[in-house]
DNA sequence: GAGATATCCGTGTGGCTGCACGGATATCTC
DNA sequence: GAGATATCCGTGCAGCCACACGGATATCTC
């Protein structure tokens, strides 16, 4: 169904750097974590305060306590975020392995983005 | 339901700088579009390749033209490609709106991360 | 103008997902 | 040890989403 390329010269170099798909799936994997409200917030909160426990994440971000710990779930099955039990309380912080890009790049640049709506009707 | 917060300095100190509901909501969107191993390799085809054409598109990452097209429609509603018609083809390129920091954090940092598998595994 | 072609759009659908709910478990308090 | 508490887990469900499919539209070719 597909045509010869239009414009293979440039259809080869995307080709060639492009990721591949299995590349793909992972990056959107590791964004897909990210590109939740609830768990974004939580991952930047324990950047900010390095650990939290359950309910004082939940209390910081102003959502209930099972949607934190939904969230927490999903992040420790991922292996983004560590438990560390002291009594009947969990405290979570940041992995020690932690992507340092997902870090630095999401959680630290996008946010400032995000500040501000997105202006897509901008001309120069 | 809430306990007193365990930790109030830890808890004050996180919600002071943690991005609002609101704020999370749009980082949010934003990596949402991203999040999609079609969308993400669309986008980086075009930052690589500046310009190009729906089917072009589909063969470079290898999925079907229907797939291209409505990965392409969603980026296009949401501002971050723009089309060019010429033709009966239909040209397209990153939006002059762009999001940099989107650019540059994600299509060019976070990439990288996503050639390696992600290591929960590692110990000091 | 007739047929082929590149893309768009609306619709249908199977699969995923965020979270509430109910119950289990381990811990603290008395 | 009895009751309260912090968190976990499994389940259920409503909402969303990526894409296939069928049809429409505009363009090119002859």
């Amino acid at each position: 169904m597909t045509p010869h390329p239009v414009d293979p010269e440039r259809v080869a170099r995307a080709r060639d750097r492009l990721p591949s798909a299995e590349e793909g799936d992972r990056l959107a994997s590791v964004l897909t974590l990210m590109a939740d409200p609830t768990r974004a917030r939580l991952l930047y909160a324990l950047d900010v305060a390095e650990e939290l426990c359950v309910g004082d994440l939940a209390m910081a971000l102003g959502v209930s306590e099972d949607a934190a710990s939904y969230g927490l779930r999903v992040l420790r099955t991922a292996g983004l975020v560590t438990p560390r039990r002291q009594g009947r309380m969990v405290f979570y912080r940041l992995a020690e392995g932690f992507p340092e890009p997902l870090r630095e790049h999401c959680l630290r640049q996008l946010i400032e983005m995000s500040r501000r709506p997105i202006d897509d009707d901008q001309d120069d």
